[in-house]
DNA sequence: CGCGAGCTTGACGTTGTTCAACTAGAGTGG
DNA sequence: CCACTCTAGTTGAACAACGTCAAGCTCGCG
């Protein structure tokens, strides 16, 4: 489950934007308290159905974020990079994780534990209302995650998936996938083996090129229109 | 849209919890800003991608939420019986609602402006963290949902909402349906055929009874069981 | 060199949608 | 009071999308 690092809250360069909203002692008090950690490729951060207790902030690497099913496959709906923290709904419902949370990436996290932040919370009107405002945009971004799922047929859930690699997770129309196969699929909600198929037609087509794991975004207009239409 | 009403929310009774957290002066400052209206079966009380304003109180009545598709069917994520609000995630991102509130049965409820929501959360924390848990709540009901839709079978999905039907909406094992096949499809994500013939199945295994909209769960432990596995 | 994990491909089967036709009941106007 | 229409519900047959299964491939690593 990774090791300590040594790390400093003021200093910090990877820092998620809602903890600009605290004073220099509530800085202090988290900064006091929190514990950094390293984290492997594939080593788990927390695991759907357990208590929760900790805020992760994400630091470094590259984190995703799934919903686990028996007997089926896994749903990725998220992948965080540094600067964002994983939300936990279930912190304020019932003390349990309500999704799994695996490194992609060698990454490193800082925890900080949850009643500290509901005490910041409730003495900084200004932190809770970014804290609320995340925990939205949390919510907003499952409502896109299930329209796409139930509306949009393989082609369109990979062309959105592709997308969102490009502009949120590698920030770049090319870039080397981190992710297997396997985890495109878990992104998109459908198989290992239909997820390759795809992106095989994606390729003949030359929407992208593909060659092992380099992947180029060859004809974005038509992506974006694969992803409003099919 | 809807007809005036005259209501107050000190001795209201399907006043929803959230305001319990408020003092008198605060609950008065509601009381004299809010809106009570009267909404008949299948009005809109407000439409994905519009500006949001107001949050809604039910009072009365059944409402749907659902998000809309282009040429698709819509799907419906929650039904709101009184007591309950219509949570706008959307108020505190972009200020757009990202999805559409009918009327399913004669309704009434009550609009606070959101502006006056965000002031008492900033003078009462209490009230705060409420507001906080319940849009919690949302998101952790919203991380079940896709679960159900990605992970199980129309059998599956269908026997989930007659569940959901029995015990959050109707409250009991018998009830007379008061919303269409069509609303039954769009609560399970499938076509309206596919509820029609997965209900003829429950009734042929006599696992349901269903004579028009009257339905009534005799087997209730297959039912759970169908959901959970299948 | 050989092993194993992840990747790729093809053949096949299942699930659930689509389409079209038919039925029943409620509301309307002659 | 009876056609007429309109909507919601129902059913069957054909089809498409996607998953399953099984086999083979590739590449890094011991």
């Amino acid at each position: 489950m990774g090791k300590l690092l040594k790390t400093n809250c003021f200093a910090c360069r990877s820092r998620s934007d809602i903890f600009n909203t605290l004073n220099d002692d509530q800085l202090q008090r988290i900064d006091c308290e929190k514990v950094s950690i390293y984290y492997k490729p594939g080593e788990v951060i927390f695991k759907q159905g357990t208590p929760c207790h900790s805020l992760v902030c994400i630091t470094s690497g590259l984190v995703k974020s799934y919903i686990e099913h028996e007997n089926s496959n896994d749903l990725i709906f998220s992948l965080t990079r540094p600067s964002n923290y994983l939300l936990m709904p279930g912190a304020f419902v019932d003390q349990r994780h309500h999704y799994s949370a695996v490194a992609v990436e060698e990454t490193t996290a800082c925890l900080f534990n949850i009643d500290i932040i509901v005490e910041l919370m409730k003495a900084n009107v200004s932190f809770a209302s970014e804290f609320l405002r995340k925990a939205s945009l949390q919510t907003v971004n499952l409502f896109h995650k299930i329209s796409g799922l139930t509306q949009k047929h393989i082609y369109g859930r990979m062309a959105d998936t592709i997308l969102y690699l490009a502009s949120s997770v590698y920030n770049n129309k090319a870039f080397e996938l981190t992710i297997s196969r396997q985890e495109l699929a878990d992104l998109s909600g459908m198989t290992k083996e239909s997820a390759i198929r795809v992106l095989k037609k994606f390729k003949d087509e030359e929407i992208i090129s593909l060659n092992g794991n380099y992947l180029e975004i060859l004809n974005q207009s038509m992506l974006e229109s694969i992803n409003k239409n099919g």
